[in-house]
DNA sequence: AAGTCGGACAACCGCACATTT
DNA sequence: CAAATGTGCGGTTGTCCGACT
């Protein structure tokens, strides 16, 4: 199953490897990544593909989590829970990886952002003329060939509405968040409805949005996401 | 100035699923 | 159909570094 790990380095990623694996990336491409670790690059396959997605893709965005980001964050998980990859594909330039600790550091802990007095490195980006407007749309993975239009109406609406103080900020979105089942239960309704006549019907107009771990195995997350597009 | 604390993030690990043989 | 292999994902850990004392 997985590579043997006798002899294959790990930790911090040297430049050199960098290097070597972008060589590995041009040559094989992505998806090969059981080719990489024999052109001279001492890591298992696993790691030369995390290595990638989540650092050296030149499609990944570095830096701070725009408000607009933060606030299609906060809804995504409400709905997805724990499907980092998911809500990272929503995300453009976002890893599932950088979702997943932007997540656990800012929201994971049920931690106010900003009762702590320090000041720190990075902060939830607030400015009014947000990078909203280069974000453009959500691509959807699966469909990255078209792209489509996620949730971007919502997405300005709050942005509107956020203050740059960061209390209130982080109170706004609480308060959208609080209103999120409703959202997704007038959601599900319209969808049911226009669904009447027996076209593809959602396996999940039955459950509390509150629990969706308990959701149906049949639950189709294209659905969710074309139901999302026809709401925006 | 030095030590400590804690946040941020890169990387590891184990498991599950998909594909191939 | 079952085993082997490859890939993806989420949880967890380790390290770095800035802020604080």
């Amino acid at each position: 199953m997985e590579a043997p790990s006798e002899g294959l380095r790990k930790g911090v990623w040297t430049a050199e490897e960098d290097s070597l694996l972008k060589q590995c990336i041009d040559k094989y491409g992505e998806g090969k990544w059981h080719q990489v670790p024999t052109r001279g690059l001492n890591r298992c396959c696993k790691s030369c593909r995390e290595r990638w997605l989540n650092y050296m893709n030149p499609n990944i965005k570095r830096g701070e989590f725009t408000s607009d980001e933060v606030d299609l964050l906060l809804r995504l998980h409400k709905l997805l829970r724990n499907r980092w990859s998911l809500i990272a594909g929503r995300l453009p330039g976002r890893t599932a990886n950088d979702v997943k600790n932007y997540w656990k550091t800012h929201f994971g802990k049920k931690k106010e952002p900003c009762c702590t007095s320090r000041t720190r490195k990075r902060y939830i980006t607030c400015s009014s003329d947000s990078q909203s407007q280069d974000l453009g749309v959500a691509k959807c993975p699966s469909q990255s060939n078209n792209g489509c239009s996620q949730l971007s109406e919502q997405t300005e609406v709050c942005l509107s509405q956020v203050s740059n103080v960061d209390e209130e900020k982080y109170e706004f979105l609480n308060s959208e968040m609080d209103g999120e089942c409703t959202w997704w239960d007038s959601l599900l309704e319209q969808n049911q409805v226009a669904n009447a006549e027996g076209s593809v019907a959602t396996t999940i107009n039955e459950e509390d949005c509150t629990s969706m771990d308990s959701m149906s195995p049949m639950f189709d997350t294209e659905q969710l996401w074309s139901l999302f597009n026809a709401e925006g």
